[in-house]
DNA sequence: TAATATAATCGTATATTTGCGATATAAGAT
DNA sequence: ATCTTATATCGCAAATATACGATTATATTA
């Protein structure tokens, strides 16, 4: 009986929740900070930037791609991974869509 | 030796990744939500509004209040709850730096 | 003081995530 | 055809997260 209640949130409630967790571990941002700093697209160096094993980066340049923050396709004998733009901006968006109401609402703390 | 290997991050890395796993649920998103709706501070009329039992809804809370993105205080028999706005602030900061630098530079898809 | 109401915490079950080594796959080089 | 290089995937172990009911703690009310 300790099931994912997921479901019973709103479409959006989940999106936003889905993007976060995408972005919710260290790895996977320094990915997102290499992506954004080399423009060309990279592949295995990604690997020698971070202090993990091969198939663990792997699995998380799958979630990101899985999430739809990056795009990724063969290019010979190796992969090319690059920022998905598009929603990484709709995601924005409807974080500072929140972002905004509480900006309006609760400039000042109430407790 | 499955280990957590977050330490081997940077500081700034590993605080977007856990403002973002604050995040990464739907119920915590529901729960910012009612808390931007309503600028009293909302107490379990937070329970109310999400199909889950209170012990569940405390602990999100909970982790809400421990990643610093809500405050709580108790008031009488009953809990105060809050967005911190500060926090929340920085973070959207922090967000939009590394967002601005996918902005400038990957306007354009590679791939 | 006892009863009630609100919310936190504990204990527990299940599901998911994280990480690695080993293995598979696929293209290029020899 | 075989070797090499670059990546993805599989299988496993350990750690975390999710959810709930039961219990506890605290303050107000009777």
């Amino acid at each position: 009986m300790a099931f994912h209640k997921k479901e019973e949130f709103t479409q959006k409630e989940q999106d936003l929740a889905a993007f976060a967790k995408a972005m919710a571990h260290p790895a996977r941002i320094a990915i997102l900070k290499v992506l954004a700093q080399r423009n060309e697209c990279v592949c295995g160096e990604i690997v020698d930037t971070l202090p993990l094993a091969q198939s663990t980066v792997s699995q998380h340049l799958k979630e990101l791609k899985t999430a739809g923050l990056i795009t990724g396709t063969i290019d010979g004998p190796r992969s090319c991974y690059c920022i998905n733009w598009k929603a990484f901006s709709t995601f924005n968006n409807e974080f500072n869509f929140l972002f905004a109401n509480l900006k309006i609402k609760n400039e000042k703390a109430c407790c």
